[in-house]
DNA sequence: AAGCTAAATTTCAGAGCTAAAGAGTACACA
DNA sequence: TGTGTACTCTTTAGCTCTGAAATTTAGCTT
């Protein structure tokens, strides 16, 4: 089983043993593990763990919240003009309305978005991104290619394009399938 | 740059847009991407964020959550007689030692551990893996296996070596270099 | 032996999240 | 025109985390 994450903001890693003592521990304990896909599958989560905490000393650099990054993320790939509603904001991020309430209340006091009521549905509520919130995402985004292209220079095309290939497959068959209680992926489709 | 992960405990997934469709608009709103860069990080991202999903939902099952879970991981991997002190346990989750009492807390009431202060030195406290604790731990790691070997089923063994090696270079990459503010790795040895 | 310093853990205050309840608006239908 | 119903957003209560202060114990110094 692969680590699991500390959470989205957790600018700093706990010391944890290597993959390969992290590995000789697993097999000791629990003896049907599969060497194999118990390294990919840590390699993997903590790839990811440490490439969010460099995520997070960017955008903390730049004076804005990991929080606010992704809420900027979401606007500015929405296309111009960079509005959308508190609701559609909250299910493209995973969040309960509540929690998108409250955060654009502060990115509204940091000058990054504007809320206004759409006058011609008063139910609703419309979040726009500013600027300077679309200039910090730029800013964001390129401190973020920089360790991007950074952290994969050893890798030769052939061996990106693989990669690549290989992760999107994996992503597919999650994403096409939900695991039920008992682990197992059963098709949706 | 990759998506933000949910929090550990989040338990779905936001509605996103497809991955095809995010990278075509992230070269629409910023120029200097490299989109194959790009693919590899956020299908990176997503795979790991619906893997997380996947575990939550399993512990979820046998009735602990995900951050109990993590403390069972750690207290086993140690090794019998699976006992540490709260600040270890904090060093090795990443968790300031205040919230490591909290999660103690709920899990002597759960009985998944137990805390008693160490007699030879009263400063520290033991927390040991109770009997019960070690059986839950077991369960999960059975429906962990099962979910990876599915989630990795298509993947020919010399694909896994493939990947394996590739995710555990680009995770030496990262572990052995810190960026720094600006984005860039250096290297620390 | 008394007091000082350091280390480990807990307590406290503040921030963000979830789940559920509440408030306001639009629309359908009588 | 009046009312019910559905939808969107906000508010409230409770939980977990962080950062900093407080507490407890150990070990050293004089």
């Amino acid at each position: 089983m692969a680590d699991t994450p500390g959470g989205p903001g957790s600018l700093h890693i706990g010391s944890e043993p290597t993959l390969e003592e992290q590995i000789a521990a697993y097999q000791r304990e629990f003896q049907d593990l599969d060497p194999q896909v118990e390294q990919i599958v840590s390699a993997l989560s903590r790839l990811n763990r440490r490439m969010n905490v460099a995520y997070g000393r960017q955008t903390s650099a730049l004076g804005i919240s990991n929080t606010d990054w992704e809420v900027l993320k979401a606007l500015v790939l929405s296309g111009a003009p960079y509005r959308m509603g508190p609701g559609e904001l909250a299910k493209r991020l995973g969040l309960t309305p509540a929690a998108m309430t409250h955060r654009i209340d502060r990115m509204v006091t940091e000058g990054l978005v504007t809320r206004e009521r759409d006058e011609s549905n008063r139910v609703r509520v419309i979040v726009e991104l500013t600027a300077e919130g679309r200039e910090k995402w730029l800013e964001a985004m390129r401190l973020a290619t920089v360790f991007e292209e950074d952290l994969l220079q050893d890798l030769s095309s052939e061996e990106r394009t693989a990669l690549g290939d290989v992760l999107t497959r994996l992503l597919r068959r999650v994403e096409h399938a939900q695991p039920d209680a008992g682990g197992r992926l059963s098709d949706l489709d």
